[in-house]
DNA sequence: TATTGTTATACTCTATAACTATA
DNA sequence: TATAGTTATAGAGTATAACAATA
């Protein structure tokens, strides 16, 4: 049977892990130098590829950042023409974030690349502990997501 | 039973959940602001902590960090007299860090608070699901460690 | 010559404060 | 007046390259 796991010992975990896999996942990201994406500008991109049209404000809550912080980082996906930033002319205060061809084709590579790399981590698992792996992120994101009660 | 999770749904799991998790604990960090320490900051001062004297190279090598990023790491917690850095009388190119007395309780007090924030999200799990996330980590940190066969 | 660390330089991330433009 | 976004400014984190000191 599974020990009660206490929530101190569960926090220690936490702030020891989970910087430790930031720092391999930005590391991994850099390395791959070709695409030269950090990580939130990756996620951006992701987000607006699924989120097309999306506005700043949409972008940056489902970030977590402040809109200046985002503002900032879509300007440098701008500059590199990977994302369009257009007034939206319902509300002409808004903007909307959309992938330009060449920022969806870069998505896909780094995707794809980011995968095969964190893929080569996770084969040292089990299929079981993979599942573990998994059942334990997916926790953690339901209580670390912006709109979650506890935030 | 539990599904077998592919390791790609997995490597997505990371790329999303990661971030974010991340992301929460420097914000809860940064708000506690009497102690103002990052969350590198902070993780260096609990290693100087546990291995009192340790080598520039070692805290280093612990948090996977370059020499030069450590330095610089360590210059900011020098001038807030938090760590001492002294020459190693046996090896003169090497550099010990200890912990000031100053810096000791800052570390106790911002590990108890930060412990305190973690606890309230994660109390929002019930104590099984604690389990499946501290199981998870305990994976996620092996497969991680920059030790480990895959860095 | 090899190792340990520091300095110089540069870039990204991120924030807060102040501002502009639109509603 | 309230909202969406940008600009200005600042500080931390991180890297690479070049350097200094010691072994």
């Amino acid at each position: 049977m599974m020990p009660a796991v206490t929530i101190d010992t569960c926090a220690r975990e936490l702030l020891e892990t989970v910087p430790l896999v930031m720092h391999a996942l930005r590391g991994e990201m850099r390395r791959h130098r070709a695409a030269g994406l950090s990580v939130p500008q990756f996620r951006t991109l992701g987000f607006v590829g699924r989120q097309a049209g999306a506005s700043l404000s949409a972008a940056a809550e489902h970030m977590g950042l402040t809109l200046p912080s985002m503002s900032v980082l879509v300007d440098g996906l701008v500059a590199r023409k990977l994302v369009a930033r257009a007034p939206d002319p319902r509300d002409r205060r808004r903007v909307t974030l959309t992938l330009t061809p060449r920022g969806r084709t870069l998505l896909e590579r780094t995707y794809r690349e980011a995968e095969a790399r964190l893929a080569e981590r996770l084969s040292a698992l089990s299929p079981g502990e993979r599942d573990a792996v998994q059942h334990g992120l997916r926790l953690l994101r339901g209580i670390f997501e912006p709109d979650c009660p506890a935030a």
